[in-house]
DNA sequence: GAGTGGTCTAGACCACGAG
DNA sequence: TCGTGGTCTAGACCACTCA
């Protein structure tokens, strides 16, 4: 038996599919809904956080729920690549960083491989399009690094993309782990997304080929708008030999 | 101000990590919580959500909520590497496949690049440890290949890993997508997760050196017990001559 | 049957957005 | 100020587990 906010979802996705409730368009609501559907609000709120999780709908506080404009995901690009929908040439991207120095400590430490307390400069990276946020990311560089100066004048992932492209020696391997997990307060506010949906958050790593880490990246999505693509050519090895 | 229920997930937390709470031990009851907390049932609930979504503890209906003993963390690796808890490795691992026939239709049509109607072989395969779902997976394999069929034998991972190892034309690339979402019903309830709390979803397109779609998988893990690594290589291209 | 978590109700109160 | 969504309450009822 399906349970009621499922029913509900059901019907309303059915209906944005069928247009009659149209992109773009406020939903009724959630109190005239909730009536419709002779449930009370927490359900039916249940329902439509359903539907936003499948990024058909957006609530905005105070105004009400709307539906999406379909394929207005995010894409990020696995591999130290940058998609084509970068600040530098989609006018529409923005993207606001702050830069912060800071002494290693904590988790950064190992992910860094870098002695506790050695200087780290941060980048704080939101990337809004049309005021609304893209994306989260802290970037860490060591400062030991002689390209970690320029950076700041180049905020737009293709300057972070380049300079790992420039390095000496050169870059060797980026490594690259995915998760899904409720964001924090604090991101689900950057975000502006439902503390109760689910954010894509990506560690990566980059390291040249002297082992050395180069660059460390927490990277935060809101999950519901958000693919991540890899693209692996697999090693060319001799066939196997088994049994 | 931090909202009611994570003040208290914040305190539980503390709990579990100061130790006064130890692994694999059982909460109190949600009602003894909640009025030790002064908050409502939902409310405790919601701070419980919390924690279950950091992997920090585990609601089992009927029984009660255990704190999760950590480091029970599921992890795929990309790139049609197999991870070292493999069922041929690890004796607690256990693999469920079925095998059904059946046609291409809709979106597996785009993702196979085959003819509509075109035969294909699925397996559906629930990889659980101990009873305890780990993840679930819908792999499909067109039946224009010869290797279709052995492959109902060998149904652990390295079985599907040697085969792509083994292919002519060789294996040329595997495609990735990442996305976090909100489980279906259905998928909730085989991975025995709540349906509140997103799955980390990947897609995997194998590719020969002709272009063909060799293999296409629907992964679905428990996002808040999994981590998805990726290990690229750049490719070594000339340095960039730019302005 | 006793105790547990899962879902839902009918409302209260607060915070945000627009006029 | 008014309508909106966001959070929370105090309880009801059901499903599951175990003795």
């Amino acid at each position: 038996m399906p349970s009621r906010r499922q029913a509900i979802a059901d019907d309303i996705r059915n209906q944005i599919a069928t247009g009659q409730f149209k992109a773009g368009e406020r939903l009724p609501s959630e109190a005239s809904l909730a009536s419709r559907y002779q449930v009370s609000t927490p359900t039916l709120r249940n329902a439509l956080m359903l539907l936003q999780g499948e990024g058909l709908v957006e609530k905005i506080h105070g105004k009400g729920n709307f539906v999406q404009h379909t394929s207005r995901r995010i894409t990020y690009l696995g591999g130290g690549r940058t998609s084509r929908e970068d600040a530098a040439v989609d006018p529409a991207l923005h993207v606001s960083v702050r830069t912060v120095r800071l002494q290693a400590q904590g988790h950064l430490i190992a992910l860094l491989k870098v002695p506790a307390n050695s200087q780290l400069t941060q980048f704080l990276c939101i990337r809004s399009e049309g005021g609304t946020p893209h994306s989260l990311a802290r970037i860490y560089v060591p400062c030991h690094l002689p390209e970690a100066g320029p950076l700041c004048e180049s905020p737009s992932s293709a300057g972070f993309e380049a300079r790992l492209m420039d390095l000496h020696p050169p870059l060797a391997e980026i490594r690259e782990c995915v998760a899904a997990r409720l964001p924090t307060p604090e991101e689900a506010e950057i975000l502006r997304i439902s503390p109760n949906l689910a954010v894509l958050a990506i560690t990566r790593v980059a390291v040249d080929s002297t082992g050395r880490v180069v660059e460390a990246a927490q990277l935060v999505f809101p999950g519901h708008r958000t693919d991540a693509y890899f693209i692996t050519r697999p090693v060319t090895v001799k066939k196997r030999r088994e049994g």
